[in-house]
DNA sequence: TTGAAAGCGCTACCAT
DNA sequence: ATGGTAGCGCTTTCAA
């Protein structure tokens, strides 16, 4: 079991006959000090296998190079691309990521940000669950002078930088694209009310409607309250056996689509012929449905890159200048078979 | 900007009047200490907001409650269910996760583990990269003694726990299933050959053929290099094209499995009829492929959950005693339409 | 039941 | 160019 106890630098010093302030010094190549010292001091942490202690060296300068992030889910296509962009950026600057998640729940989300908070991550990430209204327990990080960005959902009463889909875009394209498909009376499975996304997505779908002078129906705006398959099936089926029934749906993302899809070929309505689908996301499924789904990508990798040099830049400068700016990540229409009626 | 300092041990000593030793002690319920005493000092610190600092801490008991946590690729289904797991246990035990990917490269792998192993981690959970074969960084740990699982992909040389898919197990019973759906000719696109992994299966898929006296065919296994749609395409195309074509395919992975459904679909072939197809991981896309992929269900958060507790148990007690066992988690065959020839 | 003080490993200030 | 030393916030041993 001999654990090897690792050498410090009171070692070297000992070993070297040297104060350890050289020691210091030396290895962190501070000017004042002779090329040979630096030298020596060097080859002896090399060939001893000298590792800082990190704790210790955090617990002086009082900062742990570690980023806090808080996403609803990591079992979701978008957060862990989103997860995977944070991972890269934080590694690239020397940085170590701690992650959580939240189910979405308020509480855990509180429990969340606590323990990041006292565990002295440097700044904090975060996503807010869709049952988060109260947002103190991120405020504190605010209050102690700790940087945080929020990416996704994100609440309006925190004054950070927000890096975001353009969902208005991206739902404005999305519904641009089906009329162009010669679509006319277009549905909207859209997601909670008092969310962001699905605000900025239903603004998206209404003003393409205006602009191209098409019907708007509230009875073709359900909304969603889980963002399930299921609920897709289900509001596809009332929307469908309604008596205005409409000939294209734009659902709030592809999981809805998904299940929408599945009750069309239930009911044995010809996609895209009869009715055009639209999902929101680019999940793999998307491409793999039959047929295949028209949607918008996101670029979840990109985000989670953005908003965490966006947080590391803001930890190793003071400008705080960034405060509050929203950072709109341009989304892509992924056109495939689910809306392709013409060509 | 006015940030809040934190207040520390010493302010509420010196503001209740009593020593540090005595609120520290206070604040921890140490024996020998008077109800009163706690009651004041507990009153005050949470009046006061007073949270420790954790970096101290940390120092003075020289562990982190941080495990360190590498795996290939974050955006991938199996491993995300797998961080999600490792984060609900670590959660509930009071850990924290710190995450890593490697994109399968050896010497990303080593980085990360370099990074974790200065950052002071508790201990680390790690599935090695394709590309691994030294695996010197990660006896690291085990030298400074501190534990080790391996969960996925592991190897042998390292003398740790390792939680993993019951693989042989899991390709057996789906090949058994095949058997009995009538298929005669099975086929097995496999991995790579020096991951465990694929091994497992590779013995398992041959030993249901040898349980029922099947023929065998090295040209029936061809083995992927990366895992990916493209080749589940080519050897699907490959293997029907052959001079002895199979009447089933039993795919490495459901990636592997969309790519050889593709080609079928292309090439008009019949599935389940024509052709039997079987996947392995259980991903959504399973579900969504029409018609729907018979696969095998890892239990992805289950094999992150036990990595975890295994690990969080040997990090709090002394016993050794776990060491190099291996913990398969048992897999549930998913009976879906791409097999389903009766009935 | 409480206090005083050492010390974890390192950095940085003040000397020389 | 180098050494001595204080001190970060906390826990823990020893003493009272």
């Amino acid at each position: 079991m001999s654990e090897k106890r690792r050498i410090t630098l009171k070692d070297i010093a000992r070993e070297l006959g040297i104060s350890v302030s050289t020691a210091s010094r030396a290895l962190n190549e501070y000017p004042g000090i002779s090329e040979e010292t630096i030298k020596m001091v060097q080859d002896f942490a090399k060939k001893h296998n000298y590792v800082p202690n990190s704790i210790a060296v955090n617990f002086r300068k009082n900062k742990t190079m570690t980023i806090g992030m808080v996403v609803p889910e990591v079992v979701h296509y978008y957060f862990s691309s989103i997860i995977s962009g944070a991972l890269d950026a934080a590694t690239k600057k020397g940085y170590r990521l701690l992650i959580s998640q939240t189910e979405e729940k308020a509480e855990l989300e509180m429990h969340a940000c606590h323990a990041m908070l006292a565990g002295n991550v440097d700044g904090l990430l975060i996503s807010i669950s869709n049952e988060t209204s109260d947002v103190s327990h991120i405020q504190e990080f605010l209050d102690e002078g700790k940087p945080v960005i929020q990416f996704d959902k994100y609440s309006d009463k925190l004054k950070t930088p927000k890096v975001i889909t353009d969902d208005y875009q991206g739902a404005h394209g999305a519904v641009k694209h089906l009329i162009e498909q010669g679509y006319k009376k277009i549905a909207h499975i859209n997601g909670l009310e008092n969310v962001q996304n699905s605000v900025d997505r239903l603004a998206g779908y209404r003003q393409a409607l205006i602009d191209h002078h098409l019907e708007q129906h509230p009875e073709w705006i359900p909304h969603c309250q889980q963002i399930t398959e299921e609920e897709g099936y289900r509001f596809a089926k009332q929307l469908l056996e309604s008596k205005n029934p409409p000939d294209a749906i734009f659902c709030i993302t592809d999981l809805v689509a998904l299940g929408a899809m599945n009750y069309l070929r239930e009911s044995n309505r010809k996609v895209p012929e009869e009715i055009g689908v639209m999902g929101f996301s680019n999940w793999k499924i998307s491409e793999v449905m039959q047929p295949s789904l028209s949607t918008v990508e996101q670029h979840g990798y990109q985000i989670g890159l953005r908003a965490t040099e966006l947080l590391i830049e803001s930890l190793q400068s003071n400008d705080k200048s960034l405060r509050d700016q929203k950072i709109e990540i341009q989304s892509d229409l992924m056109i495939r078979n689910s809306t392709l009626r013409k060509g």
